[in-house]
DNA sequence: AGTTTCATATGG
DNA sequence: CTCGCCATATGAAACT
């Protein structure tokens, strides 16, 4: 283990944690951590991945393994109930000292556009400060109730991190042509002022006929749609498309046209290529941790919303080809796994769990079983779902109880923490997010916020540490991991890799799931196909 | 005029 | 009273 602490025109400080030097003064950072990853490849401690990182890339360095103690303090903090708290090193180290706590500065993409004026630097931790807080952080890590798997998360975040600085600067491979084409056959010409296109003003043109009204509409505001409708005698409580379909009018299908098409233009049409894609490829900026279940998020480019007909852009190089895979039924598993319910864990041990779970509790119905998985896992009480929810609760009781525990606990005002041991974020922090619910309404809305929280993170984890395996087993090859969300993985090869891929990412599957769950009769199947294309996976 | 919220879409 | 989780992004509508 090496503390590497940046400072000022790229120097800093090389500094041994186990005793087996003095600290260094180096005047060239990034090329003293070059050499002595190339010797032994130690894990480096450092403030801040996203920081440092992308400099050494910058530099054409990559590294093996990290300690990011940003991402440790958020975790810890987060265990001691002090969720939100500034994470950063100088933060850390203030609380420590009994000082003022400085906030965390903004994210670097929202201000390196203007503002440069103001941009502060980050401090230069002293060599004492960061020792301080990482002892400090390896001391409350082994406080907490299962310092194992918290390590373990620590760990796989900090990996997680050196790929999302990896993944955000290698991009994922697309093809603006292709893009250009989709969108021209989609769209028809786009207009020259940047107005829209084409099929979207006559779409428009049809509505207004369909209408027959005399002022003209405009299809992308609600209300004058809903006025629209009104006067044809008909009342809607919103313009979505599933509420559109219910309705028998010849200008319905015009108007679901027009709104997939519009969603196209604005969201993926021709000033998001030109935004987002240089080069080639597509690079969205990747926050681990950036969502409060443990999920990535990213900043920029929608990555983790790209629609499916838009993925016809991603197309690999020439003689190489995307190895996608996909981990299906992933949280039904992981509820599975966490919950230690035999039977449910015999239906987790077959390729598909609601088929499974079908034919043992719900007569074959695999839909039915479906919902009443989902249900329980979501928190859902009314619709359909009831009767299934009930046939759950019998066949299945440690599953159904261990989310129903997970839900109490959060109605009643306390913190649930996923299998490593994520914590969730006080009702305080969440509630002034999500708006103002009344009363009971308010804790059962807690409750459902938990009841998820324990399932959707452990199954973040998993993928994590699936990430961070397949990431180790790579090293070494040229293939490289182009994409990640949540439960999909996407990686880019030369063609005659493809089999090696394949294989790789099945013992990254398997090591996550040996990692978390130990000897466990739950699967985890990956549905791994290798396309040209991301749009004909699957 | 600039900022915040709402409505609707996308993804898992 | 109502009742399904986590997100990001856009344009319209509402607000300051």
């Amino acid at each position: 283990m090496i503390a590497a602490i940046p400072a000022s025109g790229g120097r800093g400080v090389l500094a041994p944690l186990d005793g087996t030097g003095p600290p260094v003064e180096v005047a060239d950072l990034v090329a003293a951590i070059a050499s002595r990853e190339a010797r032994d490849a130690p894990r480096w401690v450092w403030p801040s991945t996203a920081e440092l990182y992308p400099r050494l890339l910058e530099r054409g360095l990559r590294v093996e393994r990290c300690y990011d103690m940003e991402l440790a303090e958020a975790i810890l903090l987060g265990v001691e109930g002090r969720w939100g708290e500034p994470r950063s090193l100088a933060s850390a180290a203030a609380r420590l000292h009994g000082e003022p706590v400085p906030p965390d500065p903004p994210p670097r993409s929202s201000i390196d556009a203007e503002a440069t004026l103001f941009t502060v630097e980050t401090p230069v931790p002293s060599l004492a400060t960061l020792l301080a807080v990482y002892e400090h952080q390896r001391a409350r890590c082994a406080a907490a109730p299962s310092p194992g798997r918290l390590n373990t998360l620590i760990a796989a975040e900090s990996a997680g991190a050196l790929v999302a600085a990896e993944m955000g600067r290698v991009g994922l491979p697309w093809r603006a042509d292709v893009h250009r084409a989709l969108l021209l056959d989609l769209l028809g010409e786009p207009s020259p002022m940047g107005g829209p296109p084409r099929k979207l003003i006559e779409l428009a043109d049809r509505i207004n006929d369909a209408f027959g009204s005399t002022t003209r509409i405009h299809p992308d505001s609600p209300a004058e749609v809903l006025r629209a409708f009104e006067r044809l005698g008909i009342t809607l409580a919103n313009t979505r498309a599933w509420e559109l379909r219910r309705i028998d009018h010849p200008v319905v299908p015009i108007l679901i046209e027009y709104k997939e098409l519009a969603r196209i233009w604005s969201a993926h049409g021709w000033s998001w290529l030109d935004q987002w894609v240089k080069d080639g490829r597509f690079r969205p900026e990747y926050i681990p941790g950036g969502v409060v279940s443990g999920r990535w998020a990213t900043r920029g480019g929608g990555a983790l919303q790209i629609p499916k007909v838009v993925r016809k852009a991603v197309v690999a190089d020439p003689g190489w080809t995307l190895v996608v895979a996909d981990a299906g039924q992933l949280e039904p598993r992981v509820l599975a796994a966490v919950s230690g319910d035999r039977r449910l864990a015999s239906a987790a041990a077959a390729g598909d769990l609601y088929a499974a779970l079908a034919s043992e509790a719900f007569g074959g119905d695999r839909s039915r079983a479906k919902v009443a998985l989902l249900g329980a896992m979501y928190g859902q009480t009314g619709g359909q779902a009831v009767p299934a929810l009930a046939a759950l609760r019998r066949f299945y009781p440690l599953a159904w109880d261990y989310v129903e525990q997970a839900a109490r606990t959060g109605e009643t005002g306390g913190l649930v923490h996923t299998w490593l041991g994520r914590t969730c974020p006080p009702a305080s922090v969440t509630f002034i997010a999500s708006g103002y619910e009344e009363g009971g309404s308010r804790s059962r809305a807690r409750g459902r916020f938990t009841r998820n929280f324990v399932i959707q993170g452990t199954a973040a984890e998993w993928a994590l540490v699936l990430l961070a395996r397949l990431r180790a087993a790579l090293v070494g090859t040229a293939a490289e991991l182009v994409f990640f969300q949540h439960d999909e993985v996407v990686v880019h090869c030369p063609a005659g890799d493809a089999q090696l891929v394949i294989e790789a990412v099945h013992r990254a599957g398997d090591e996550a799931r040996r990692l978390l769950f130990g000897e466990t009769p739950v699967r985890f199947p990956l549905d791994v196909s290798v396309v040209e294309c991301y749009a004909d996976a699957k």
